[in-house]
DNA sequence: AACGTTGCGTGACGTCTCATAACCAAGACG
DNA sequence: CGTCTTGGTTATGAGACGTCACGCAACGTT
């Protein structure tokens, strides 16, 4: 006979109630979207067979209804996860670096989010790519909480910079009556800190950045060995700063 | 009765024989692509059933595989004119310029970038996105020459502005010696007109520009209006002269 | 003008995937 | 121990891709 161990006590550590059985939901959820992920990876592209995911997991293809109701949802539920991936990734990288120094934060900051998105590019495609045919996704998804996201990372290292005074005028300032008006709307934490004209740079440094990444994922640098790659993409970044008017980080 | 005109002379103009029946059958291709096309703008994606394309042009699925053997074919051939409609668009563009007017041509080539992508969405997807699901390209498919034109199109721009002695140094030099061996192989019509910063340069602004434009493309720039995008597109334009070296247009 | 050839389009068919429905086994629980 | 929930199965239908054999009409030839 086994110890008699009443199923709450496992259940009741912490605040989550998490009965055996939803223990194991969990787990195959996991293994679900591991398992999507990783067929996508072999195919190169952002289709997952429900057929293949289920023979890979040992299972009959209706199973997996019993997770998610619809081919959409698990979509919806890899975006979402790939949207917190990244975020976390950059959020540790940022916090990895002496909060002082701006300019490595920035540097670190970028080199997540470039190093994510070459580690997992069907991930970053469903992300940041285009919608996947046959997929609509939900009105309040977490595909238009990302672009949010990413400024917060970005707004937050220039309300640092600011803070500490580090914050130069960007390089360019004309244009930037046009965007001050959503940035009271949008960024209103940065109002009476950040100028518009730096409010500016925040984006224009965010497609600096992107556009890298999304060049490179999508092999348009691939003339460039990887040393190439790492050389141009510290350079460009260290551009960005100047541009935007953070502190360069020294080449 | 109708003036007898032989079916060869109509076919005869010029080299290009074409039959009635050849005639007919570009026709029908034409049709064939521009409804795959419109599908593919009304739903938002990238993806254009047999079957809805039949159905869209008063014939059977079956039908379609006289001219295309396969649905890959269909969306390859959509690829190559896709990349062939930029890269014409971008053509124009600059020639519509003063040609001396080096700023300005930087400015009419990436707006007409912009444009197209904008105008455009699916079929930007399609050349400059993620490989569709279920769709392998060919090997020595348009895909690789898309970046290669791309380059192409801004090489000139600096053979051009090196030519009139308006080629400044860029802003940021450092890291130009791990590339340098990329444009001797790559792009020899470089070699002694531009220096390796100045090429490292190109491949910077060209991510700046294409940054920009995706992220717009895929609706992360909605915060902004209209016109607040413009300013930011041109300040951002005007930037990347600055730090290229190019003349910057005026704001 | 009549005839064979060629190309285009159709209906029927097989296969694959998504998705649902009906059914069954096993654990949780009074 | 009986019941309910949960997670799995098989069976089934709808829809899309792609193939095949066939018919029709246009075209070229004699």
């Amino acid at each position: 006979m086994s110890t008699p161990v009443p199923a709450q006590v496992s259940g009741s550590t912490g605040d989550a109630v998490l009965s055996r059985r939803d223990k194991s939901r969990l787990a195959t959820v996991a293994e679900i979207k591991a398992t999507a992920l990783q067929l996508m990876r072999d195919s190169g592209t952002t289709d997952a067979r429900f057929t293949d995911i289920a023979r890979v997991m040992g299972m009959t293809p209706p199973a997996l209804y019993r997770y998610f109701g619809d081919s959409d949802e698990l979509l919806t539920a890899l975006i979402a996860d790939g949207f917190r991936d990244l975020e976390r990734a950059i959020a540790a990288a940022v916090r990895s670096v002496d909060e002082d120094d701006i300019g490595s934060r920035w540097l670190s900051a970028a080199q997540a989010y470039r190093e994510w998105a070459m580690g997992e590019p069907q991930q970053f495609a469903l992300v940041l790519g285009m919608p996947v045919p046959g997929y609509t996704a939900p009105e309040n998804g977490p595909t238009s909480e990302s672009a949010e996201s990413a400024m917060r990372q970005l707004t937050g290292l220039f309300l640092a910079a600011a803070d500490r005074g580090v914050l130069g005028p960007p390089l360019i300032r004309d244009g930037a009556d046009a965007v001050a008006a959503c940035q009271h709307v949008y960024h209103a934490e940065l109002d009476g800190k950040v100028s518009a004209a730096s409010f500016q740079a925040i984006l224009s440094i965010w497609a600096m950045l992107h556009g890298f990444v999304h060049l490179e994922v999508i092999g348009h640098f691939s003339m460039l060995d990887s040393d190439a790659r790492d050389a141009l993409f510290r350079s460009h970044l260290r551009l960005a700063a100047l541009a935007s008017g953070l502190p360069v980080p020294p080449a």
